[in-house]
DNA sequence: ATATAACATGTAACTATTGACATGTTTAAT
DNA sequence: ATTAAACATGTCAATAGTTACATGTTATAT
């Protein structure tokens, strides 16, 4: 499906942008919430994204004389692109969970080794969903203009947030039904 | 990690099972709401745990002449399967999600086609809640104890379920969003 | 009877992803 | 001055996962 390809495309649609800042979207940034690239991924690809002619480079001197790659999208890279962005895709599989696959198999240790997991997943969560908040908060006080990059990043920032608040829920239930057994 | 071989050795676990069975759970059962493998995968991993000592083999003949490989755990497998299951990893990395890509992008498209795709992917999303739903009230009609087999079941099921309804939930704000601007 | 679907097990080639290796520069803090 | 963190770009080997190829059996419906 080359979805890192499109995800590739898009960023250097918005602009301008090296290999290195294209990891830190994937790493540390909102992106992170729902796609994922290592660098030693990302470089390969975007070398093959040049030889398809769907971007260009252009090297640039930092300093004294770091080397950086400016890519930017050539009119096939963005057309091709924008026919990705309006296909409409079946349902991929569901995402797989390690977590919910140790609930499935919980019947294989005891309700306070499992009660014990779903309090530090709870933790993890919370600290989660935490993080996303303070995003939210600190970035937007109201919900930015449709066709704005803003949008988009807010957009998918309230949906992790509330696929946060969904898994600490079920996490909750989990636990109401563990701790009234034992 | 190989997630996978745990997966198998815990299916494998709770009694014996043929490979095309484990492949089923995969495809069509409740596990395919957390994990999934193709038979392609499965069978090469079993041949594997098989080498490893943790499940032993036994070649049965359905009817006539059809061959059945029944997989059962060793003393070995179940240990080892045990110490996985109490294991407190970290979070792992966010799930990817194609729809969220394409939402995160989507100031490169009109606000009626990506109306369009939102409606398209409430749909989908409806089709799924409403089968998890069905197989729920199918299935339990209390909470199952928990050291059964089936809480574990009836856990990810409804995991699944309040899965479905934050997506949805999400999916609703971001139409809202889209159309009271255009 | 016969066709179709489900049962049953595998391999091979390819694509996707990760983790480790490899190297060098620039900025900010002490 | 020096050190640590961040900047910056790559490769390589291994693991994980998908798609296509390959073959044969048994049960169910027409």
């Amino acid at each position: 499906m080359r979805t890192l390809k499109y995800a590739l495309l898009g960023l250097i649609d918005r602009g301008p942008i090296t290999g290195y800042d294209i990891s830190k979207e994937f790493e540390k940034r909102i992106m992170a919430n729902f796609w994922h690239a290592k660098h030693s991924q990302v470089y390969p690809e975007l070398k093959r994204l040049f030889d398809e002619n769907l971007i260009t480079v252009e090297l640039i001197i930092q300093g004294e004389k770091m080397e950086k790659k400016l890519y930017t999208i050539t009119t096939e890279g963005h057309a091709e692109f924008v026919e990705w962005l309006l296909r409409d895709e079946p349902l991929g599989v569901t995402p797989k969970d390690v977590f919910r696959l140790r609930t499935f198999f919980s019947d294989f240790i005891s309700a306070s080794d499992y009660e014990q997991h779903l309090h530090s997943q709870l933790g993890k969560h919370n600290f989660k969903k935490g993080y996303l908040e303070s995003s939210m908060t600190k970035s937007y006080d109201s919900i930015p203009q449709y066709g704005s990059k803003e949008f988009g990043d807010y957009a998918v920032l309230l949906g992790a947030i509330m696929r946060e608040d969904s898994y600490i829920a079920w996490l909750k239930v989990c636990l109401d039904a563990v701790s009234h057994q034992n």
